[in-house]
RNA sequence: GGAGGGAUGGCCGAGCGGCCGAAGGCGGCAGUCUUGAAAACUGCAGUCCGGAGACGGACCGGGGGUUCGAAUCCCCCUCCCUCCUCCA
C-alpha cells in the first residue's frame, strides 16, 4: 500500500512515478481528492465527540452534587451531538472504506533505478553467464541437447503427463522415479545450502508454512484482492492456495511491532506452489514450462529500509550460485517499470537457457518492495532514536524447480540419451550421477 | 462435531459504568554508583490518526447494541486453552 503521507505531500512525485507503470493521473488524483475529504470528515466527527466527552464528564460532576436538573439538560444536550457525531462517523468509515479500497489495488511505485520501459521487450539484460566462460551462443549446443525435456522425460520415465492429467487435469505434473527423487533433492539441497551456509552472513531459517491461508494473509503481500482470478479458492473454508511461499513467510510477521535487533529476519522455505493461470490458455502447456502446481525454495527477509538493497543482493547472488552450481546458462534481467510485479519497486529476474525449447526461462525473480508489503501487512519495527517504521520487505525464489528441470535435461543431455547429473547435486540425490 | 474457560500495552498481568490510556511486574531508555559490567537506586517512556503548533480524536481480540458516558453491561463473530468425540 502507498503511503497516503507521501500522496498528500507529493501528489505530483506519485503521479510521475505510477506514470513510469502507465497508471494514468487522474487515478492519482481521485485517491487524492478522497483522502482530503476523510480528513474533513474525520475532523467534523472528532469535534463532535470531543463535545459529548466534555459533557458527559459534566453530567457526572452533576449527579455527585445531586444538581439533577442540569444533569438532565446536559444529558438530553449530549444526546443530539451524540447522534451527530455516530452520523458523521458513519460518513467517514464510507469514505475510509473507498479510499482504502482503492489503495488496495493500487501498486507500488517504481526504484528510481529501475529502468524505463512499457513490457518485457524493454528489461536490461545486466549480465549472461555460461558454464564454460565462453560467452552466450545459442548455436553451441549440440545436436542431442536440442532434443525438448518432455521428450527427455518420457525416454527416462521422469514424468507421466497423462496420469497426472486423469488425477488434476492438465499442468498438474505427475513425477515418477527418478524424475521425483530429483526434484526432492533439488529442495533438499537448496534447503541445505540456505539454512547452514552462512559464507555472505547469518544463515536462513528453515521453515516449513501452510500452504493455505486466510484472505488477510494474501491481501498483506498483495496478491489480493487484485489478482483473485488467478488463485485457487477453497470457498468452504475461504482458504487460498498460495502461489508462492513469499505469502506465507511475509505474514509471518503481520500486525506485530519488531525489534530492531532481531533484524534482519531471514526466512527460507520450500513449498508447493499453485496457480490457475488464468488467462494464459493454451500457453506454454508441454512439459514443464508452465503448471498449476510446482515446487519453490524461496528465500524471503523483513528488514529495515536501509538493509533492503544488501539483502536483495544477496538473495540474488544465492539463485545465481545454485544455477553455476547445475551448471546451467542463464541472464539477469533489471525489469522495467513498466513489467515490474504489482507491489514490487524493483525486480531482478533469471532465466536458463533452454536449449530443447530454444528459449529462456524464467527461474526465479527476486523482488524489493520497500514498505508497500509491509504497510499491507502491518509490518512495523521499533526505530533506535524512539519511534517506530514500517518495515521493508525482500524476497526472491532460489529456485522454482520444474523449468531448472527442464534446462538441466536438455543442457545435460549426453550423445547417447542420458543425462548428466551435476556433481554439486549428486550427494542430494543419492549419490546418482546420470539418468538413463 | 459436543461441553466449558479465556483474549487488556513490546511481553506478563490487575482492573467497582464516570476520578482508566489503563495498577503492578518484566523488558527498554537516561542517570547515580562502578576501572568496566552486574546489582541497587532515581527518573523517562504505549500505539495510531489529524494538526505547523496548541491541542483534538481513536485504540483493552473483531463487529454491532444499551447509556449522557463502556476495558467494564448485552448480542454476534474470530482465535486460543481444557475435556469428550474423531483421526494421519
Amino acid at each position: 500500500m502507498l503511503d497516503v503521507r507521501r500522496l498528500r505531500h507529493d501528489p505530483d512525485g506519485v503521479s510521475a512515478d505510477l506514470a513510469r507503470r502507465g497508471i494514468a493521473a487522474s487515478e492519482v488524483k481521485a485517491l487524492v481528492d478522497l483522502d482530503v475529504a476523510v480528513r474533513g470528515a474525520a475532523q467534523r466527527r472528532d469535534e463532535a465527540r470531543a463535545k459529548v466527552k466534555r459533557l458527559s464528564k459534566a453530567v457526572g460532576a452533576a449527579r455527585k452534587t445531586g444538581d439533577t436538573a442540569t444533569a438532565e439538560r446536559l444529558q438530553a444536550e449530549s444526546r443530539l451531538l451524540g447522534e451527530q457525531a455516530g452520523e458523521a462517523d458513519a460518513g467517514v468509515a464510507a469514505l475510509e472504506e473507498e479510499l482504502c479500497q482503492l489503495l488496495l489495488v493500487t501498486p507500488n511505485t517504481p526504484d528510481p533505478d529501475a529502468p524505463d520501459g512499457a513490457g518485457p521487450q524493454d528489461n536490461r539484460v545486466m549480465r549472461m553467464w555460461t558454464p564454460t566462460g565462453v560467452p552466450f551462443n545459442e548455436a553451441a549446443y549440440a545436436e542431442c541437447q536440442r532434443v525438448p525435456h518432455w521428450e527427455v522425460a518420457a525416454q527416462h520415465g521422469l514424468l507421466d503427463a497423462e496420469r497426472g492429467a486423469k488425477l488434476s487435469g492438465s499442468m498438474f505434473p505427475l513425477w515418477r522415479g527418478k524424475g521425483a527423487r530429483l526434484l526432492r533433492g533439488l529442495t533438499s539441497w537448496a534447503l541445505d545450502r540456505h539454512t547452514t551456509d552462512a559464507k555472505d552472513g547469518a544463515v536462513w531459517e528453515e521453515v516449513r508454512p501452510p500452504t493455505l491461508v486466510k484472505t488477510a494473509t494474501m491481501v498483506a503481500t498483495g496478491h489480493l484482492p487484485k489478482f483473485e482470478e488467478d488463485m485457487y479458492h477453497l470457498e468452504r473454508d475461504d482458504l487460498w492456495a498460495i502461489p508462492t511461499a513469499e505469502v506465507p513467510l511475509t505474514s509471518l510477521a503481520r500486525d506485530e511491532l519488531l525489534d530492531p535487533a532481531t533484524l534482519p529476519l531471514k526466512l527460507c522455505a520450500y513449498t508447493p506452489c499453485f496457480r490457475r493461470e488464468a488467462g494464459s490458455a493454451g500457453r506454454d502447456t508441454r512439459g514443464l514450462l508452465r503448471s498449476h502446481e510446482f515446487d519453490k525454495v524461496e528465500l524471503m527477509a523483513v528488514c529495515a529500509a536501509e538493509q533492503a538493497p544488501a539483502l536483495q543482493a544477496e538473495i540474488l547472488a544465492r539463485a545465481e550460485g545454485l544455477l553455476r552450481d547445475l551448471g546451467l546458462a542463464y541472464r539477469v534481467l533489471d525489469l522495467c517499470a513498466g513489467d515490474l510485479g504489482f507491489s514490487s519497486m524493483r525486480t531482478f529476474d533469471l532465466e536458463v537457457w533452454s536449449p530443447g525449447v530454444g528459449s529462456w526461462l524464467e527461474v526465479s525473480s527476486v523482488s524489493r518492495y520497500g514498505d508497500y508489503q509491509g504497510r499491507r501487512a502491518g509490518i512495523r519495527h521499533r526505530l533506535d532514536g524512539g519511534g517506530t517504521a514500517v518495515a521493508s520487505t525482500v524476497n526472491g525464489s532460489a529456485l522454482a524447480w520444474p523449468r531448472v528441470v527442464a534446462a538441466l535435461l536438455e543442457a545435460h543431455r549426453q550423445e547417447d540419451g542420458s543425462v548428466r547429473i551435476p556433481p554439486p547435486l549428486r550427494p542430494w540425490v543419492g549419490g546418482l550421477s546420470r539418468l538413463g
